[in-house]
DNA sequence: GAGTGGTCTAGACCACACA
DNA sequence: GTGTGGTCTAGACCACTCC
């Protein structure tokens, strides 16, 4: 269970930083030292404490924000994919975290392609949409695409402003919302999204896709959902028998 | 979308190789071309060449298989983790892969530490242990370590040669499983982990934990399972309402 | 023994962030 | 402007696999 004990340089710096990690002399979201500095310090190339950056980095011990430099990772933040909807606000404050989220874009669009199929629709039918990203404790931690069947809710993008959207389909228009299927996939995150989460390229992620239908079995959400796969862990509590 | 239009090196070599995953000359399980081969038709550094394998290799598109070269990747499987048991055998082969499974060990052991806690045990009770690796298509693609309460399943050891563990459960003992916990985490394999399955150290897996009970809600096993996270994606079909 | 990927060094220049 | 991480080269040697 304990390292190797090989004598490769970049383990001797993952121990050293996983060392500051625990003894809690770096804590969540403080920054650590640059590479030039950790280069000199621990006499090892650059390039080196590049590779060991980047497994810390996978092992979701470290992050890194744009171009500022790297940080120490705070807690995961744990939800049920099983459940109809994860009211964000209040799961991640339940926890212990700062969240907040921002509308990238809204709109109305057609239902083509893809998006169709996932509808279940023979012809384009229109739809709403809603792209934003969300943050814990200032850190970007997702970024969800989400889709709407227009004709069941007219005027809902003015809604969304004030409520959650599924109490907005409960109360507004009488809908509630089914999950029917789900989708987790272990993902790189590519560069469009990277970029609306102020990642680097290529930054592992698990992307999330959620079908929901209405008391009616008509499918009326469909959500793409791309989270930090060092932010989050999946925990499904089943009831007792 | 589409690739950003940066002339960086890495991206041109991302390019080369995947247009031959799409295009089919590199079809699932072939061996890519050596990272020096590549290096000198593409007139890029090796070390060029490695970053944008690790790239590939993080989308999943591409996997590693101890020293012996880069590979293209195979289908992943598709699981339903909401479900009590998967029959790796039985669904593997419904997804068109050729399943296989070795057990790497097995006894008897107390339940301490973070065990003790999972049975919910006040004391150290004794548990059977088996320990195997599972593969598809002659790729490793997990590894689990499963725990049993011994007192409610005398004799297991000798009996789970010939059947899944969940019908030796049901047919020898009268005990039902239920799924009472689901934990899925993206992690970073450790190195004695990735020994067992033949892969490179610090490679990217989901590592999912198990609680299940019995009918009479007595947790009876404790799985803790690693998957190579490009081999799997996690699909829920819920029951028409 | 030849060839593979894995580790490592010593440089260099660039794009971007922040003061 | 200065400093950060991001990209890139040209080497080198090691550990392991396969023939």
């Amino acid at each position: 269970m304990e390292e190797t004990k090989q004598d490769h340089q970049y383990l001797k710096v993952k121990r050293f930083i996983a060392r500051r990690l625990r003894s809690g002399k770096l804590k969540p979201h403080d920054k650590l030292p640059t590479e030039r500095d950790l280069s000199e310090q621990l006499s090892v190339n650059r390039n080196t404490i590049r590779h060991a950056l980047g497994i810390l980095e996978r092992e979701g011990r470290i992050y890194r924000s744009g171009r500022r430099g790297w940080f120490a990772s705070g807690a995961r933040l744990a939800f049920d994919p099983s459940k109809e909807y994860v009211n964000f606000d209040k799961l991640s404050r339940q926890q212990g975290f700062q969240p907040a989220w921002d509308v990238k874009e809204s709109g109305i669009c057609p239902a083509t392609g893809e998006l169709q199929e996932l509808f279940r629709t023979a012809k384009p039918v229109s739809l709403y949409y809603v792209f934003e990203t969300g943050s814990l404790d200032g850190q970007s931690v997702y970024y969800s695409e989400c889709f709407f069947l227009a004709r069941v809710c007219p005027g809902f993008l003015s809604k969304i402003v004030t409520l959650p959207m599924t109490d907005v389909f409960r109360e507004d228009y009488g809908i509630h919302l089914f999950q029917k299927d789900l989708l987790i996939r272990p993902v790189s995150i590519n560069s469009r999204i990277s970029a609306q989460l102020g990642l680097p390229a290529h930054y592992p992620g698990l992307f999330i896709q959620r079908v929901k239908s209405s008391q009616n079995n008509l499918i009326v959400q469909v959500d793409f959902e791309y989270w930090r796969y060092d932010s989050i862990e999946l925990r499904s509590q089943y009831d007792e028998i």
